[in-house]
DNA sequence: CCGATTTTGTAAAGATCAAAGCGTATTAGG
DNA sequence: CCTAATACGCTTTGATCTTTACAAAATCGG
């Protein structure tokens, strides 16, 4: 059931209402006139006007005034969602690279920093790295930790609600490292970790491949072998945190998948562990015999993971991320084949359109959704940056 | 983000939702005073009065004069939600049995009716047992269809949206049966078709083992291996409505497991097939060695689909429902175990508290539910069953 | 170039609703 | 029997939205 607030409402909470409904009217759309938000929220012109006014004293909506107008008839003036009144910032700290976004409240993009790590960097240069990128990107936007209404950060391995990966995490020494607590002195706004498969879905769905579909599997394809859920529209992180680790069922084999394609025979000396899997994928798509073998054993592989998680939930379409969608045209028909062959119902599946930055961009996602859900919730003051409870 | 309505809230809207909100502060409540209810509300006392004068009128409540009074001062009046405004339907069509329960809006029974079925008796003997079953329970209660608001079915197996069974049922030829279009020709108000190990889970969590849990992995132990999702709340359908399905993948064990206890050596002659697996528990319970074999790898089996549940959607309590739950002291401990070697985060894990009952009490639970949302979503006319959109 | 038309901005009036305040009814306890 | 406490019902007040009306600003047609 819907779980609508249970106490009443008096006459200004109505006037809140009405002013968020304006806001939500005023989003995502062109400079509106009065009539049109009229028109789309069913409340009278005059009741807009004055609503509309008070957004603009408040600072949440800025005015347009009448230019050159093709229309018949007086000129309009323009409102306008005022996205610049809070920014928020996406963070991916990945295995090799930290990779920061910084947003209005549109979700422009207004400055991104990227940085390289080594991937065996111990926990404290990570932080100090991740400080240096924040700083950079703060300040090549010029803004202050105090502009910023919420913070995401994107980490591997899953976080726990302390904001850990104590469960388990690629990165060494990082489980025991509180990631929230580190940037809560930072920041008094919201700060949220959350694991990097569940964001890049987040992502999709936001601006990528799934952006028509409210139940989504994301299977991260690469090295590591991952995956987050959206049901309903919405990320599902599970009781503590540990949703989509099908991954560490045996029975399912995505634990050694990977390996097919490092182990391939044929892959030369000069050729990284890292680069492995790129030079199979290479030959393979050139005719190469153990390659194409190599391939097809990762992806039935790959599929019994995405298999159980189809069936489990029964989503609309299967999102292939990760590294290894760059090879979706060697990986995505065979893998719908065992999917078909392995599941009830046959989900839609489709490649990631965003790359690598998928990440960074689910974090600015999540956060954007925090902020919207305390504007939504919370009620309409003036904007300022909300503290964390 | 949750998804408000955008129209813009006028005074007839206004106390439209004030005039819920008394209605929710007046349902699964003792019969309250109008000081009780502006206290729960917010809203002031001369507000409540009028809003409650209107809902007696309307026929949402009903008053109780004031009678003996233990509090000092005048005795107040006291309004009550007229739970008999309304009726809804649970019916569980099982394989050997068809129960249908009737309650009012606050879910009590009213009335129910039993009627057991041959396994094997065609779609059309089925159906015609339900109009008997659903004819008996209604004129039993002294009702109409009219007078029912909502009517929701159980069946086995994956539900489609059409609420045909079409991707497998153990009921003979039930794959075509229009369950939904049988009904809708006899009520006029919403009906919906649900699988009934997610009725299970619902029951579950409204009045079973798992009501103090929002995310809920209800696992159908019996001789059909099933699941139900409940996740943050809310029962999970899938997009295709065949969320929960995991045992149709072969590398999860569900659909030979039971054969562990079926074919367990030294079940005698006299036991049919549908009592082995009481007779394996039974001689297990006691002691006997093969018996706690076959019990121990029915576990181990039925384990490994849990376990991909859990690892996929991390739930905060693992409920053991179906046939076999009887026999929760010989599974839990040892279910807990397996679990415990091969998920990430333990859950919880739980007997059902409810019996054979829950599906058709979920399936009640669903229809509680539906009324609720049209309630709750459209606005507070006068109590009138509502129509099929 | 000027008036008709159309659309916008704004003001005033009317309606609805909730809050605040106040007098009255009813009961308990001394 | 009388006082205090509690609850009820009514009236007044204030806030908000809608309707209606009218002035202002632009285009269109002659």
């Amino acid at each position: 059931m819907t779980e609508l607030a249970t106490t009443g409402t008096d006459l200004p909470r109505l006037r809140e209402l009405n002013s968020l409904s304006i806001v939500r009217a005023l989003r995502d759309q062109p400079p509106s006139t009065v009539t049109e938000l009229s028109q789309r929220t069913g409340l009278s012109r005059p009741a807009v006007d004055v609503i509309a006014q008070g957004l603009v004293a408040d600072g949440w909506a800025t005015v347009l005034e009448p230019g050159a107008n093709s229309a018949v008839g007086r000129p309009a003036r323009r409102y306008q969602f005022r996205a610049t009144a809070g920014h928020v910032l996406g963070i991916d700290v990945g295995v090799h690279k930290i990779l920061a976004l910084l947003s209005d409240l549109d979700g422009n993009i207004v400055h991104s920093v990227r940085q390289s790590v080594a991937a065996d960097a111990p926990p404290a240069d990570r932080l100090a790295e991740l400080d240096n990128v924040i700083s950079a990107c703060l300040t090549g936007a010029g803004k202050a930790p105090a502009d910023i209404w919420a913070v995401t950060v994107a980490v591997t391995g899953a976080v726990d609600a302390s904001g850990r990966t104590s469960f388990f995490t690629p990165l060494p020494g990082w489980g025991d490292v509180d990631l929230t607590g580190h940037l809560a002195s930072r920041f008094a706004c919201p700060v949220q970790v959350e694991n990097d498969c569940k964001l890049a879905a987040v992502a999709e769905r936001w601006q990528g491949a799934a952006s028509d579909a409210n139940d989504i599997v994301y299977v991260l394809a690469g090295m590591r072998t991952g995956a987050g859920l959206i049901l309903d529209g919405v990320l599902r992180r599970g009781y503590g945190g540990a949703a989509g680790e099908i991954g560490a069922l045996k029975h399912v084999r995505w634990l050694n998948a990977p390996a097919h394609l490092q182990n391939c025979p044929g892959v030369p000396d000069t050729v990284g562990p890292d680069d492995a899997a790129a030079w199979v994928f290479n030959a393979a798509r050139e005719g190469d015999k153990a390659a194409r073998t190599a391939v097809s054993r990762y992806v039935k592989d790959l599929a019994v993971g995405a298999a159980a998680l189809v069936l489990a939930l029964d989503p609309q379409v299967v999102i292939l991320g990760g590294g290894f969608s760059r090879s979706a045209d060697l990986i995505l028909n065979a893998l719908r084949q065992e999917l078909q062959r392995l599941c009830l119902r046959m989900p839609e599946v489709r490649a990631s359109t965003l790359g690598a930055d998928s990440v960074a961009l689910g974090a600015l996602k999540l956060s954007l959704n925090e902020v919207d859900d305390r504007l939504f919730s919370a009620g309409l003051s003036a904007p300022v940056a909300p503290r964390r409870k």
